[in-house]
RNA sequence: GCUGGCGUAGCUCAAUCGGUAGAGCACCUGUUUUGUAAACAGGCGGUUAGGGGUUCAAGUCCCCUCGCUAGCUCCA
């Protein structure tokens, strides 16, 4: 490390030199020193310049947080003897540590006593010590202690890197040790507001083939009030979570006759039918032609494709009558297998028939670049542990398409793609988009040469339009390498919902070709692409981003007709007649409600507007507007109301 | 698939040590005629996810299956 290169007695504890410049204040947890956070234990150039990062900091939050999980393992050690301890970092809203214990998990009570013990060591306030060993030091010491995992840790660090141990709590008494980079706070009393969380299962080094560990999850924070308001943030994004909105708003629900896939209610078909309006209009302007395609398929074609072999697991087949009884007639072959060879597959693609549509008859170089897109259902099946509300699905809808071009052209429908994506986000007022490109993975189809060129393609994509992006190393589809774009979730959890894949392998495997300028064949390339992803993703996010408050134009129901009492029942029916006859989407709510539970009901279906309707506005001819956004508008004239939610009808473009 | 947790009326949730399955909302029927976040009364609604076991007795304890869920792994 660069510390080691510094001479011996030039370094001086990060502590002395803050001090020395008078900056040691009471909530100083580390300092910063040539981009790399230290904390006050580590020994630094006597002469650097640095930055001091207090508890409040971002950077002092993660430490804060680092440091519980070390009092956190301390603590769960003392309590179940024999447990292992692995790993504990610091993550996005908290930490977690790894471990073994032997007989099974934590339960929510052991969780209560863990905390209870957490803040028994913090409230000793004992300093956190760091002690550089050797290796040799550091292997007899936890073999002695039997950390097998830590042993394993150890033997994997860089010949080159220095090893240290840290401790806290009173030594020979009740001293925690942990092999530890760091960085730590200066005492466990600097641990003012800890909670832990949740406790969840952990493969080691997070390969399934390898055991499975107990992780607990915790959170820690400088303040008991920024804990409180991290807490009450939770709280809120439950509330907005798309699973509760669905079921609140009717938009959709499952049954378990088909698990994990959804059944969309009216109001929840309106929206999905709505956005697929919306992709089928930019189609037109994009260049796209929609073609529809089957649903279940002759396995040959998924052999040709290569599904079968690389996506077998995740495929449905079917089986008929027919097939049963073939299978029986050869003893040699037996039921079993006929069925696995010759069954149907439903389709959890569309490239393939994209690629038979293509190969169908002879194809011009004037034909490319050929746009193809498909709202064909997939299906696909997924692991049981992995499904979830809408967002991961084993029925669902792609805003797919296929772009069939030359080599040449790749580049120019790669930015074209971008800026469609982008428009397309920013009318439904989605900014936070991490882009990843995700490289060859150890299963797939097609040589080194066309993956190296594939991978740089799509970079090069990216560097033209000037977009930030991170390697997602070995996570490409089979066929190809992916650009994905990933958006959080109320809860923090990141999807991948649009894709833009560069798939050189499929034209190959189907053979397929065009006839160039020079009278002879040349082989395509393929571009796979969606800007939603799934529509069943895209609208749980979207959901969750808009707190179920669809804008009027693809909100189910735009505006309800309350009457103030039945004597205004006419006069509302005449209103909602009108509002239909002019295409708006209107109920109306004449039941025996008083019109305080009226407004409430219709707040809770977050109807964009709310018309009051009384002898007053019967009188002159008026609505009393109530907006879901804006409050109160009072009245206007029923034309004046059409007018205005007309206009705000319109869809994007 | 793995490790935990959970599954009671359409929804949200009760049911003490194993001892008669209950409430609010929704729905239906009445009464009330209401002007900006819940009028009142009555009624309907359950093989306690499914199957097996222990027990005089199971929503509750045990086993299996299914589903949901928090993570892990995998993916749009």
């Amino acid at each position: 490390m660069w510390y080691l290169k510094a001479r011996m007695e030039s370094r001086i504890p990060a502590r002395e030199l803050v001090k020395q410049k008078g900056q040691l204040k009471d909530d100083v947890v580390a300092i910063k020193v040539d981009g790399r956070i230290v904390d006050l234990h580590t020994p630094v150039p006597a002469d650097a310049t640095f930055e001091v990062i207090h508890a409040t900091d971002k950077d002092g939050i993660q430490v804060i947080r680092h440091s519980t999980a070390h009092v956190m393992a301390d603590a769960v050690q003392r309590l179940f003897p024999g447990t292992k301890v692995t790993i504990g970092p610091a993550i996005e809203d908290g930490f977690y540590y790894d471990f073994d214990k032997p007989g099974g998990g934590f339960s929510d009570e052991d969780l209560a006593t863990i905390e209870k013990a957490m803040l028994d060591v913090i409230a000793k306030n004992t300093p956190f010590r760091r002690e550089v060993v050797s290796r040799n030091e550091a292997l007899a010491l936890f073999e002695k202690m039997n950390e097998t995992f830590k042993v394993e840790i150890i033997r994997s660090i860089p010949e080159n890197e220095e090893i240290s141990l840290y401790k806290h709590g009173t030594p020979g008494d009740d001293e925690w040790v942990d092999v530890c980079e760091g960085p730590h706070v200066p005492s466990t009393g600097f641990l003012r507001a800890v909670k832990l969380t949740s406790v969840a299962g952990a493969y080691w080094r997070g390969d399934e083939r390898n055991p499975m560990l107990q992780r607990i999850y915790g959170t820690a924070f400088p303040s008991k009030e920024a804990l409180e308001e991290h807490l009450k943030l939770i709280e809120e994004a439950k509330q907005r979570d798309h699973r509760k909105l669905g079921k609140e708003l009717d938009l959709f629900f499952f049954d378990q006759v088909a698990p994990a896939m959804p059944f969309f209610l009216p109001r929840g078909a309106y929206v999905y039918n709505r956005l697929v309006d919306y992709v089928r209009n930019l189609y037109v302007d994009y260049g796209y032609e929609e073609v529809i395609t089957p649903q279940a398929f002759d396995p040959k074609l998924f052999r040709t494709s290569g599904h079968l072999g690389n996506y077998n697991e995740n495929m449905y087949r079917l089986w008929t009558e027919d097939l049963l009884e073939e299978g029986a007639v050869d003893p040699k072959v037996g039921v079993a297998k006929h069925v696995q060879e010759a069954s149907f597959a439903l389709k959890p693609m569309n490239c393939p028939s994209h690629c038979v549509i293509f190969g169908a008859r002879k194809r011009s170089y004037r034909e490319l670049p050929w746009r193809v897109a498909d709202f064909g259902r997939l299906h696909r099946y997924e692991r049981g542990g992995v499904v979830h509300g809408l967002s991961r699905v084993r029925s669902f809808c792609q805003d797919d398409a296929h772009i069939f071009c030359t080599q040449d052209q790749v580049a120019e429908e790669i930015e074209k793609f971008l800026k469609m994506f982008y428009g397309i986000y920013k009318a439904f007022a989605l900014t936070k988009i991490d882009i990843r490109l995700a490289t060859r993975p150890e299963k797939r189809i097609g040589s080194d040469d066309l993956w190296d060129m594939s991978e740089r393609a799509l970079q090069e994509g990216l560097e033209r339009a000037g977009l930030p992006f991170e390697i997602s190393k070995g996570e490409g589809a089979f066929y190809g390498p992916k650009l994905e774009f990933h958006v959080q979730d109320a809860l923090k959890r990141s999807w991948q919902l649009g894709t833009m894949q560069y798939d050189p392998n499929l034209p190959e495997r189907f053979d397929l070709a065009y006839t160039g300028e020079d009278g002879k064949d040349h082989r395509p390339v393929m571009l796979h692409r969606a800007v939603f992803g799934t529509f069943e993703r895209f609208l749980s996010v979207y959901l969750e981003h808009c707190g179920g408050n669809f804008p009027a134009w693809l909100a189910p129901t735009q505006a309800i007709v309350l009457t103030v009492s039945d004597k205004s029942e006419a006069y509302g029916r005449s209103v909602l007649e009108e509002l239909r006859s002019k295409g708006l989407r209107a109920e109306g709510d004449f039941s025996g409600d008083k019109l305080g539970a009226k407004i409430r009901n219709a707040r809770t279906y977050r109807y964009p507007y709310m018309l009051i309707v009384g002898p007053k506005d019967a009188e002159a001819g008026s609505v009393s507007v109530r907006s879901r956004d804006a409050g109160e508008l009072g009245a206007m004239p029923r034309a004046e109301f059409v007018a205005k939610l007309l206009a705000e009808s319109a869809s994007p473009r």
